[in-house]
DNA sequence: TCTCGAAGTGAAACGTGTTCCTATTATGTC
DNA sequence: GACATAATAGGAACACGTTTCACTTCGAGA
């Protein structure tokens, strides 16, 4: 099924190779946190997953895959542990900036690993847009079910919505992670769009 | 002054200085426009610009810095076109989706170049901060003119907006250059998000 | 005109992403 | 258990961004 496309977990027979591919993005998670997407070295990140580089790349075409890849599990698992927690706020407007201050933090906790991840997102060709748009949908989903708490119906327009503000938290991140502005700026830019959009 | 970042043309004191560096410059679009991000090799650029490698690289400091430099350049050209030729449409959204199609579609007009120079752009680090906010400066300009013809007085909620709406324009970009999304979707989110956006 | 320092040349070398190849090891089938 | 096939290991090799260095050329001041 996927030639060009890095092996999703789901059609990897065996549990060892499940294994392989979890202690590979695990090595890459770990180098990104500690040095960023420079430190994230294919030959590196196969050593500490205890993997031949040729391996690597059997499970993984290239390094943006690798990253982006590692990017949508991380994602995966900040959106479950939102899911769980009710969204404090009146307005649509107050519960979409209050996920988005929250991921935030989250991801300015370890400016090594969004660095590396940002910039493997923003970097990836045609050949990943599997990949980022998995990442996407997330980031959709995350927002639209701010906006309307426990309801999963949303409207064209939501989605749009959305987008848009997906789309400037990506901006204001990437600037944040160019040194553009510091992490005061990035949030205030952020809140400033969502009350613009979500009025 | 400049020692981590590109030369600017004005401090090139002797006027072959100034004549390399616009050769390099256009060698990096030519090349850019041929064949997209990748097919600017720095060998390449040196070659193309009768330059050699050492030259090219005291010139600009990497091939990020010369390809954001570059952006920068056909922006400001472009800026001037614009500039010159009143924005028709009556109201401010109408004036920013008029500027913004424009400009797309001349972008559109050319993958290649739209490829290497928005890549470039994102991939970016720190080092380069100062050339992104040229970009990021001259894009906002455009903006606010669009919205507010003939005026030089903006607010900082009309920087705000036309931030925004930059940052919309800028994903969108992404997303059509990674085939994520065509033209045509490119062109209806930005025009979806600017009448969110200025109402 | 001579001299000196800065700028430019040309080529080698290094680092890292990527590819390729052969030997070895798992894995599933008879 | 023996075999066929696929997966992995291990490592060499290649491409391109970047650095370095020895040499040459240029241009301004004595």
């Amino acid at each position: 099924m996927s030639s060009t496309n890095a092996l999703t977990s789901e059609e990897l027979g065996s549990s060892a190779q499940r294994e392989r591919r979890e202690r590979i993005l695990d090595a890459t998670i770990a180098l990104a946190s500690q040095g960023g997407f420079d430190a994230v070295q294919m030959r590196a990140v196969a050593e500490q997953a205890d993997v031949a580089l040729g391996t690597l790349y059997r499970y993984f075409p290239s390094k943006i895959h690798l990253l982006v890849t590692a990017l949508a599990r991380e994602f995966e698992r900040a959106e479950k542990v939102l899911a769980t927690r009710a969204i404090s706020g009146d307005t649509s407007a107050d519960r979409v900036i209050t996920v988005l201050r929250r991921t935030t933090r989250g991801l300015q906790g370890d400016p090594h690993l969004t660095d590396a991840l940002t910039r493997a997102f923003m970097f990836a060709d045609k050949s990943a847009a599997q990949e980022i748009h998995a990442v996407g949908m997330l980031l959709t989903r995350m927002l639209t079910r701010a906006m309307h708490p426990g309801i999963d119906e949303v409207s064209d327009d939501d989605i749009a919505i959305a987008r848009v503000i997906g789309d400037v938290w990506l901006s204001a991140l990437v600037a944040w992670v160019t040194g553009r502005s510091t992490a005061e700026e990035t949030a205030a830019h952020m809140e400033r769009a969502v009350r613009l959009i979500l009025r």
